[in-house]
DNA sequence: CCAATGCCTATGCCTTTCAC
DNA sequence: GTGAAAGGCATAGGCATTGG
């Protein structure tokens, strides 16, 4: 792939009417016979007639094409009317910078690009550009920019620029990351000022790890966070043919070379997919954050939704969301929605309710293992401080930190034997007594 | 393959709250 | 009044993961 990359550098190159560098001892670039008039390329009428789009410029060098799809059509579970974000979705709960006020909503751009490799160096450019917004019926409009060669790339990144000029919030996945700084980068190459710089721009990555990025331990053959593992788990939507990314480049590559505009079909329909998957996982993703736990089709969401809150200070509906996950889910669900929501009934003073939860945690684990799971020691070590400072049990306080003591080691076991020496200190001189008034009478 | 983001964990500091 | 504990907060470094 590296000297593909250094092929289509030499390209650009030439383009630029610089003589091809001397073949170097290692990759000639003799096999590449890429012709400047591309409207000529192929046999049959220009790239743009052949793909059913528009020419951007007069040269054809940069094509574009329209696609639409209906209100009422079908993505994976979803309707693509549903995947359209609004107002009443709190968009602040995922990315504080999106400020509600900024009627973000206006016009929702989802963009992403299809590049000849992953590196972003001088040699790497967008081939494919895609843009996707809703109209005023439900309906999802996409548009791609595609270039049929390298001296199609400044009109198409002015006709980018348009396209962003109308928006009010950019939406990519890992655009942070790749897609933005990248086209970024292509704006400076041509000495103008990238209209993303005043834009809003939301990646989706993030807040998609948030809500279903946990690792499940359960199963450990659960499929991470790519956007193909999330339309599959998020939308039920399976791809049939899809070109996998890494195959990406190198079909462009050789659409260079032969002007072979079926080889690039797979490559529009692989964009226009993760436009409109980005579309939906983004509102799916909104409108849970919005109707809270109960919408959740997995407890895994339900906890991830109370860290959600917690994260944005709504510390109620955050209890309420490890609440549900406790009722609905399984001990690997159980145990970190009770360990969050005992900090959260620690934080707002009601140590009792901690107290439950802390043993809810240890109640799970079975009698007869002795070694402490990390939440196991979180919760003996509360439960001990529990019961010495607040419930004033040192009986049990002492129960607890032995259990503690058994499981810990370095600087955690320092703490834990100074806390059973001041207990026993505390239990010889009768402080025992005052330990009656506690969680025994409930 | 590369860069970079952000989560997790450990650690230290600071303020508050008690017990003596 | 003094000292010890607790717990919130900030910071830093390590780790895994995503894009074509």
């Amino acid at each position: 792939m590296r000297d593909l990359t250094a092929r289509l550098r030499d390209i650009v190159r030439r383009e630029g009417g610089a003589p091809a560098p001397a073949a170097g001892a290692t990759a000639p670039v003799r096999e590449l016979t890429y012709v400047p008039d591309v409207a000529a390329i192929g046999d049959e009428g220009s790239v743009a007639e052949r793909m059913g789009g528009t020419p951007v410029d007069a040269a054809g060098a940069c094509v574009c094409l329209d696609r639409r799809y209906d209100a009422d059509r079908s993505h994976g579970r979803v309707r693509v009317e549903r995947c359209r974000p609004d107002a009443t979705h709190p968009i602040d709960l995922f990315d504080a910078r999106v400020r509600r006020a900024d009627d973000w909503e206006r016009r929702v751009v989802f963009f992403d690009i299809e590049t000849t490799g992953l590196s972003g160096g001088a040699g790497t450019l967008a081939f494919l550009v895609g843009c996707g917004w809703f109209d005023d019926d439900g309906a999802f409009l996409v548009r791609q920019f595609f270039l049929a060669g390298p001296a199609g790339e400044q009109p198409m990144l002015e006709a980018l620029a348009r396209v962003f000029d109308e928006a009010s919030l950019l939406v990519t996945f890992n655009g942070r990351t790749f897609d933005v700084p990248f086209m970024e980068t292509r704006w400076a190459f041509h000495r103008s000022s990238a209209p993303t710089d005043d834009l809003p721009h939301f990646d989706m990555l993030p807040p998609a790890r948030r809500l279903w990025g946990q690792r499940d331990l359960a199963r450990p053959d659960s499929e991470g966070c790519s956007l193909t593992a999330l339309e599959r788990r998020v939308l039920g939507f399976h791809r049939h043919d899809d070109v996998p990314g890494f195959e990406i480049p190198a079909r462009y590559f050789q659409f260079l070379r032969t002007g072979e505009t079926r080889l690039i079909d797979g490559i529009l329909e692989h964009n226009r997919h993760d436009l409109l998957s980005l579309a939906a996982v983004m509102s799916h993703a909104l409108w849970l954050a919005r109707e809270g736990p109960a919408a959740c089709r997995e407890p895994a969401e339900q906890l991830a939704l109370g860290q959600i809150y917690e994260r944005a200070s709504r510390l109620d509906e955050a209890a309420g969301a490890y609440e549900t996950a406790i009722a609905m889910g399984d001990a690997d669900i159980k145990r970190p929605a009770l360990a969050r929501l005992a900090r959260l009934h620690r934080r707002a003073g009601r140590y009792d309710e901690a107290a439950r939860a802390w043993q809810a945690i240890l109640d799970l684990a079975p009698r007869s293992r002795r070694t402490l799971t990390p939440f196991e020691r979180q919760a003996a070590e509360a439960l001990a401080i529990h019961h010495e400072h607040r419930a004033r049990d040192l009986e049990r306080a002492r129960g607890y930190a032995e259990a503690l003591g058994a499981a810990t080691m370095g600087r955690a076991r320092v703490e834990t034997e100074r806390r059973l020496q001041r207990l026993a200190r505390k239990l010889k001189t009768g402080g025992a007594q005052t330990g009656r008034l506690t969680l025994e009478d409930e």
